[in-house]
Parts: C-alpha cells; structure tokens; sequence
RNA sequence: GGGCGUAUAGCUCAGUUGGUUAGAGCGCUUCCCUUACAAGGAAGAAGUCACAGGUUCGAGUCCUGUUACGCCCA
C-alpha cells in the first residue's frame, strides 16, 4: 500500500466494480430480504451538480448502504426530471444563439430539439451522481417524461377527471408574461419592494368633484393604478361612517367614465389607505373574490404580453408599466389624483425568471385537492407517514389544510400534453390516448341530434397545453416502478420507505406525492419523509453566482475527493436545519480518510511481517467480536486488545442506534472518534510493543487490528464508501493471505485449530453490518488509568521540556493498583517515553523531593528529573492541581450530601457520583503527601 | 399579522429520553520529519452555552418572556 490514500484512482474504478457486479441492484440481497427503497428526487436533467444534490445523495445513498449491509433488498431508484420551464428556455436560448425561435420551427421540431438537449445533458448530471458513489440500480433509471411516465400521467388525469377532480375554468391565475405560461401559486414568490401608494379621487356619478371626499368623489388608494381601467366596483366597509351613505350609488371609472357601483364588503379595511377600495376582479385574486361574492362582471385589460388591449380604451397597446404612468399622468391632468407616497409593496415574481406576474384571468385546468388534502393530513395525522424532523409535520398540516385549487396547466411545448382533445364544436374528451378519445368523440356524435353525427372520421384537436411538472414528480414514487401497470416492481418495491429531500420542496412536491399516492395507490408512497437544509457558504450566505461564493462539488471532489465532500456533508449538519460549507472542513476530512488509510497500512504491513515468520495469524472476518475462532488465542488478549474490542463495541452499538433514529451526522463523528481518537491514537501504538514481542501475543494482536479495523470500515462505508472499500479490500487480500500461510505452520505446537474456511465477503459493500457485542467493564476502566498515567507523564515531560529522544526514570507508587502497573508498565514506558532499566514501581515508594510529581489514575509519580525540576515551580504546579482536587471533592460531595440527589437521581448517577468521589478523595489525598514531603502542605486545602 | 428556526471556544459547527470538570475540526502557543500517517504526533491556551426569569436534587438540554439574525405562510 502507498504512503497516502489516491482517491482518484480508487473511486472510478470501485464504482465500476460495484456496478458491474450487480450490487446496486435490490436482487443482490436474494429473493427474500425485504426490501428497503428510496426514490430519487429526480434532478432536472439539464442541470449541473450543485452542493443541493451532493447533501441528498450523501444522504440517501447512506442510508442505502447502511440497509444493504443490514441484509435488506435495497433499492434506490434513480432518475431525472424534465424540468419544463427551465428546460424550454434553455432550448429556446439556443434557438435564439441559432438566429431562430420556437415559433419559427413549430412544435414538432422544437420537441426535437427540446429532446437532443435532454439527450446531451443527461450524461453530465448523472455522471456527476455517480461520481459522488450514488449506489442507485441504474437499470431501473426513469425519466419523467418517458413513455411510461407518460402513461402514467394520462392515466392520473383521465382518473381524476372521472373523479369529477379535474375541471377546466375561468380563473384569476399568475401569469409570467415573460414565459407566456401560467404558474403555479407556489411558483410564485413575493418580495418586499420599495413601491409607491397612489391616492386618487374615484368620481362619483352626478357629483362634482368640487363637493369634495365623500359627496364629490371617493378618495381610494392603489398600487397599481393601470388596473383602475378594469375596476368594477368601489366597496367599502359597511360601518364606516365616512362613506355609509353612498354605498348603493354609482362611480366612474377615472379617464373611461364607464360606471361602476359602490358596494359594501367587510373584507375592506377601514384603516388602510383611505378606507375605500377599488375592485378590480380580472387583475388581482382577492377582489376576483369579492366579484365572485357580488357577482360583478370581470374586465380584463391586459394581454398576455403584459401590453394593455383595447378594454384600456386609449391606453390600449402600451406595455403595463407604461400604461400606469401615462394614465397616471392623464388623471393628474384632469384633477383625479391626490398624492403619492412611497409606500413598501410585496411584488409577485415568478420563482423562475424573476419577473413581475400578473394576476389574469384566463381558461386553465385545475384540480380540487379538497379531497386529496384530507387524505394527506390523514396519513401524517395518523402516524402512518412520520416527517424529519418533526416540526415540518405542522407547516405540512397549514398547507394542506388552505389548499387551494391546484393550476396544472401550462402554456409550454416542453412536458407531458394535456391529455384532452375537442371536438369541433368545443366538447371535450379527456381519455388515455387520441385513439380512445376518437373512440369517444364517436360514441358522442352518433348519440346526438349534432349534424356532426354522419361525418365519418370526426376531427379533434388536443388541447395545446402541457401539464405542471410537478404533476408528473407528484407521482414518481409509483409511476417510476411501473404503475398503472400492475408489475412485479411495483407488488415488490411499493410502497417505498423514506422520501429524503429538501425541504424547500415540501409543498411542490412532498405533499403531491402523498396526497396522489394515497388516492392512486390506495397506500403511503413512503412511510418517513426526511427534510434536509439548504447548503450555505462559510459565512451561512446563499451560495450564487453573483456572490461568487459558489462550491463547485465536482471541483471540491477533484481536490479532496468525493468521500470527504460527502462525510462533510453528513457530519456538519442536522436535519432540517441549513449547513454553512467549509472548505477547512473538507479538507480535514480528506485527511481523515488518509488516516484511516495509514491505520491500515501498519496492520497490513504487520500481518505479512508476522505471517512470513511463520506465526500462526488466522484471521477472518465473522460477526461477533467473541467468537474464538477469531482471536486465536482468547486468554492471550492484552489489556489493550481487550479494551479496544470493549470500545468497539459500544461505537457499534451507539452509531447503529443513532442510524436508525436518522441521527446520521451524530453516527458518523462518532465513528470518527473511535477511528482516530481510540484505535489510531492508543490501540495501533499499543500494538507495536505487543508485536515486537513476537510470537502468539503477536499474533493475537494481528487479529485483533484486522477485526476492529474490519469492523470500523464497516461503519464508515455508508458515509465514505470508497477509502473504506478501497482499503478493506488490501486488508481482506492480506488477512487472507496470512490466514493461508498460518494454515502451512498448523503444526507448530501450541496452534489451536480454526476453522479454516475463510469469511470474508467479496467486497465491503455487501458486507453484514456489524453487530453490537459485550462490553468489558474492567478493561475499560483499567486502560483509562493507564491513559490517564501516560498523558501525566506527558504533561510534566513536555512542560520541563525534556527532550523527547531523553527516556527518564521515574518512581511509581502504585498503592493498590501495582498489579495492573506491573502488567502494564511496559505500554506505559513506551508510550510515556521512560527507560524501564531505571523505573521503580511498588506499593509504596519513597520519593525524592528533587524530581516532578504527579498523581494520576490512582497512583502517585514521580519523574526524577534533579537537573530540570525548579522545587517551587514544582509546588505551584501540585498546588494547582489541589485546587482542583478540592473543587472537584467539595462539589461532588455536595451533591451527595444533598438528600434530594440520593433519593431522586438513578442509582448509576448516585453510584457514579460516589465513585467519583472516591477517586478524587485518593487524588486530593495523594497530593497532600506530595506537598507534605515538601513541607508545603500547610498551605493545602483543609477538606 | 401568524408560524418556525438559529444564537455554544477567534472561525465553522456537534452536543435527541435533563445527570461527572460542555466537545470536534480549523486557527493559535510550545516541541517533534519517533520504523502507519508532517494530509502526521505530543503537550497546551481558549467558552458567565444570547439575555432575564422559572421548573428540578440537578438545566447548554425543559417552560415563560426579551433581544438579534434568518426562513416559511398570509
């Protein structure tokens, strides 16, 4: 192995591996592991990679590996969207480059053109998935405009148009002049612009102006002023006092003098503006409202350009924002107006493109998700759909429960056509396919008296329009497997288990999916719904071009390579809550991976060493950290051996209970502790003196660094699939190899026969997920001691800057641990750098004042350093630590003389405290002893 | 206007049934190229856990209020 980890050449070529092997597929797991699925939420398949899809696939692609290696028949469902607006501009961009348009060459052919870009572009965003390890079965790739997805659209639409759910009507919707199409009310976004309020006088017929507010004319207020030419009314509130009188009365509209009634709304505000309120039911939602309540006529002015038609009388042809100055202008003229002031108003854009909507009135198709709705609520109420983290469940319920009619018509080429065609004389038929509709159309016109009745063939037209794309993602976790048909995929797969997305699309597509899974599928698409954040820059600022703070994923994976993007990814954040992303960070985990790589390299390295001298090092790879045909050896374990095994157990143990409560970033940290901080940092130095001491104990040490390393990658695959692939796969060939070796030495005497059959599996990615074994108390307990008694030692070396090369004495009372230190005091020498020719160790010793003190785990040591040691420096530093000792017993004994803690806490707290207790008692004993050997003791503490 | 989130070391963040002296990475100080790793090792400095109350034997964690920033909905 080399001496760092070469992520570029490992993660193509084990990703090719896995695929060609087939583990990407659910059957990988047999016919009878239950299956564990997720869909992708499909990207829109003209996109580049952003860090939005790097954090998903991290997560879902975790969560993957983690079910497969728990034996489930995982399958993730991979996939792409055909994003219809951001799509059909790009291709009209292109036309544009090309000195055509979309108009120019037709549909048909800008189909073609929309699917050759589809076709270029598809390669690019699912390359970039697959470079970041998404582990997804790409022989089941969908795409939501596909044929079977096309199926499945029409086959939702002629369904719920049979339901009587889906109707076609006049109705104010947001329109984008930009992109000529209709959006969505969630499309929209409303933001806070600085704007104007314009008072002006709404003349009231057979007045004059001059009779002033209230008698002459009524004062109201807009922020739009070129919708007055489409008023239909003026209301004000019933109980206003102000204007009581001249409700029932007529006004004229300003500068077109068509007349308009006074009507009465309680909706109108008293306090706003001047009291009164201009309705305008074809331009803006809430007065299409009130016009539907009073029954008033609807006036359109505006084409759907944004220009003024010729309801607008003179103003007729002008772009809207002209029209409102000039008409404003006109009115000022005639003495309509009364004041302007800045005013700050919430401007509808649309979330693509950015532009002003405009509220319009126009013929769309819509569905009534009354019904829908309340089986969406029902099954997150009812617990049958759980989201993460639970918070998002009641933004969930408000939406649902103020949902209104769905607009899923669009005025687009690009997408899944309306399936709705119209006879000559308008009737419509929604059916599956033309055929059908023809088969209708000819059942509809031989039944009637329509002179339409002999005509053989009837010519029908299809609607134009195409429908929302969320109409079709709304159905992805079925459709992709195969529904409507009744298919082995879709009896197997659905439902599906955990929707992980972000939860910026909760509305658009969360909720959709769920409320047409339950009404197609009779059943939940999923049972957990799993929200992630959004990806921020350093300083937690929205990553953009124009900031120029954008981090490209593919660019950090050519750096530091995808493992480390994702484990960043994974560690740094926490469901639902956005993630500031950091460079520093990636980079410390790119060198995380290269530790664990290292961390390999020694036992590998070590296992061939102690294999090629012939001992006997039989390791495989079962389950369980007790199995003895493991560990050779068993009762030639080492302090060490034992405590690490303990420690990996309880990592094993806490990371799987926290993979399942979702609490991944928290599994992975502390699969990151116990890597570095317990098996890198103290077990791996332990194991050197334990193998240069050579024979049988080497051995077992060899195993035991094989096993727990085994073990760790198995925990880290999920988060960092490719180093710990790459790397278990040295250590199965070296662990093999000296297994087949020691099996040539089996009769070398004291060699207890394994079993010989050896147990690796092919690759780490279908490997079983480790079990949680037995903890070992003891070993625990009696290691820490020793750490603790190194880190002293350390501590005192390093501030009387001795040396490091300078191995010292040192003097060791070890009162009733000197058994543990006997057995373990060449670790401690080794680790603590002392020269164990010159350590004395004893119950008791008698200690030169002339020397650094310390007192640790229990036992009390002294270093004798004469040359260095300064005597009052030596007493600060004993004092300090008094001090601390003090604190520590005064606190902890305060606790415990508090009848209150006893009698409440948990015992194990009682107990814990107590034996803290007893430890910091001995600690603050010690050093008393110490200091009184000084003669300093004195100025101790008095507890 | 309603709702939600965040506030912990210089920076970026963990800390999910309330329980020892609150952790990590980066940065900082001192030392070390020791035969797995300088993408490394050893030691260290650094936090009144936003503020004010409350519940509790015990609060970063639960409750109430306040402030600041952010988001969603209307």
């Amino acid at each position: 192995m080399p001496k760092t980890y070469d992520f570029a050449a490992a993660e193509q070529r084990l990703y090719a591996w896995w695929e060609a092997q087939g583990w990407f597929k659910p059957e990988a797991a047999g016919p009878d592991a239950e299956p564990f699925v997720i869909s992708i939420p499909p990207p829109n398949v003209t996109g580049v990679l952003h860090q939005g899809h790097a954090l998903f696939v991290a997560l879902e692609d975790l969560m993957i590996r983690y079910q497969r290696m728990r034996g489930r028949a995982a399958l993730w469902v991979p996939g792409t969207d055909h994003a219809g607006i951001a799509t059909q501009l790009q291709v009209e961009r292109k036309l544009r480059n090309e000195g055509t348009s979309r108009e120019a060459i037709g549909r048909e052919r800008f189909l073609e053109e929309s699917w050759a870009w589809k076709e270029k572009h598809h390669g690019g965003i699912v390359g970039q998935l697959r470079r970041l390890g998404a582990s997804c079965d790409w022989e089941r790739e969908r795409f939501t405009l596909d044929d079977g997805l096309n199926r499945a659209v029409n086959e939702a639409f002629v369904r719920l148009h049979r339901m009587g759910l889906i109707y076609q009507s006049e109705y104010i919707v947001n329109w984008s002049p930009g992109l000529q199409t209709a959006v969505s009310d969630v499309e929209v976004e409303y933001s806070e612009e600085q704007g104007t309020l314009y008072y002006f006088k709404y003349p009231i017929a057979g007045h004059d102006l001059a009779e002033g507010s209230g008698r002459g004319y009524i004062p109201v207020a807009t922020t739009r002023p070129e919708t007055i030419l489409a008023d239909t009314a003026v209301a004000v509130h019933p109980d206003d006092e102000r204007y009581r009188h001249l409700i029932g009365s007529t006004c004229l509209v300003p500068m077109l003098n068509r007349t308009v009634p006074v009507i009465q709304d309680t909706y109108v505000s008293m306090e706003f503006g001047t009291g009164a309120l201009k309705i305008t039911p074809g331009h803006d939602p809430n007065d299409f409202e009130i016009g539907q309540r009073h029954g008033l006529p609807i006036i359109n002015v505006m084409n759907k350009d944004a220009t003024l038609n010729d309801e607008a009388g003179p103003y007729a042809g002008l772009e809207r924002f002209a029209a409102r100055k000039q008409l404003w202008a006109d009115m000022q003229a005639a003495g309509l107006t009364i004041k302007e002031e800045p005013y700050t108003i919430t401007v509808p854009r649309a979330q693509r493109g950015g532009e002003v909507v405009e509220p319009l009135i126009s013929k769309q198709w819509f569905v009534n998700t009354e019904s829908m709705a309340s089986l969406g609520l029902a099954a997150v109420r009812s617990g049958r759909i759980r989201i993460i983290p639970e918070r998002f469940t009641k933004i969930y319920y408000h939406w649902l429960e103020n949902l209104r009619p769905w607009c899923i018509s669009r005025q687009l080429w690009w997408g899944h056509r309306i399936p709705a065609w119209y006879g000559p004389d308008g009737q419509v038929f929604v059916a599956r396919s033309q055929a059908e509709a023809e088969a209708q159309a000819a059942k509809h016109y031989s039944g009637s008296s329509s002179r339409l009745r002999r005509t053989e063939t009837i010519p029908l037209s299809q609607d134009p329009d195409v429908l929302d794309t969320w109409f079709s993602s709304g159905l992805w976790p079925f459709s992709t497997l195969g529904w409507p048909d009744d298919t082995a995929d879709l009896r197997r797969y659905y439902p599906t288990d955990v929707m992980e997305t972000g939860y910026d699309i909760l509305f658009f597509w969360v909720a959709r999916m769920v409320m047409q899974g339950l009404l197609y599928t009779n059943d939940i698409p999923f049972h957990t719904v799993y929200l992630h954040g959004l990806v921020r820059d350093e300083q937690g600022r929205k990553m953009s071009k124009t900031y120029n703070n954008v981090i490209d994923p593919i660019e950090v994976m050519d750096e530091f390579g995808a493992d480390a993007l994702r484990f960043t990814l994974l560690t740094s954040s926490t469901p639902g809550n956005d993630m500031n992303l950091s460079l520093e960070r990636i980079r410390a985990n790119r060198n995380f991976a290269n530790k664990i790589w290292n961390a390999a390299r020694f036992t590998v390295t070590h296992l061939g060493k102690l294999a090629a001298a012939g001992e006997q090092v039989a390791v495989d790879s079962e389950q369980s950290t007790d199995t003895d045909h493991r560990l050779p050896v068993i009762d030639r374990r080492s302090l060490a051996d034992r405590w690490i095994e303990s420690r990996l157990s309880a990592t094993v143990g806490e990371a799987t209970r926290l993979f399942d409560a979702y609490q991944f970033g928290e599994a992975g940290r502390q699969a990151y502790e116990f890597l570095w901080g317990d098996f890198a940092d103290w077990y791996i130095e332990a194991a050197k003196g334990q193998l240069a001491a050579g024979g049988p104990a080497a051995a077992n040490t060899a195993a035991t660094l094989v096993a727990v390393l085994d073990q760790t990658l198995r925990l880290l695959h999920p988060f960092i699939p490719f180093v710990t692939e790459d790397i278990w796969q040295n250590l199965k060939a070296a662990a093999e190899a000296a297994s087949r070796r020691s099996r040539a030495f089996s009769e070398k005497p004291d060699f207890s026969p394994v079993d010989p059959v050896p147990s690796w599996p092919e690759a780490l990615i279908i490997a079983p997920w480790p079990q949680t074994g037995p903890r070992d108390a003891a070993a625990e307990a009696a290691f820490g001691r020793v750490q603790e008694i190194v880190r002293a030692i350390r501590n005192a070396r390093a501030e009387y800057n001795v040396p490091p090369g300078r191995r010292t004495g040192a003097l060791i009372s070890a009162g009733e641990h000197l058994a543990l230190l006997q057995e373990q005091l060449p670790l401690i020498a080794s680790l603590a750098s002392l020269d164990t020719a010159h350590v004395q160790l004893a119950e008791t010793l008698a200690i030169p004042t002339k020397s650094a003190h310390m007192v640790a785990g229990g036992v009390t040591i002294a270093l004798p350093l004469a040359d260095l040691v300064d005597l009052d420096a030596e007493i600060a530093r004993l004092r300090k630590e008094l001090a601390n000792a003090d604190k520590m017993v005064n606190s902890t004994a305060g606790r415990l003389a508090n009848p209150g803690f006893v009698n409440s806490a948990p015992a194990h707290v009682v107990a814990g405290a107590r034996q803290q207790l007893a430890e910091w008692e001995g600690k603050q004993a010690q050093i008393q002893e110490r200091l009184a050997a000084f003669g300093g003791s004195e100025h101790g503490s008095q507890s």
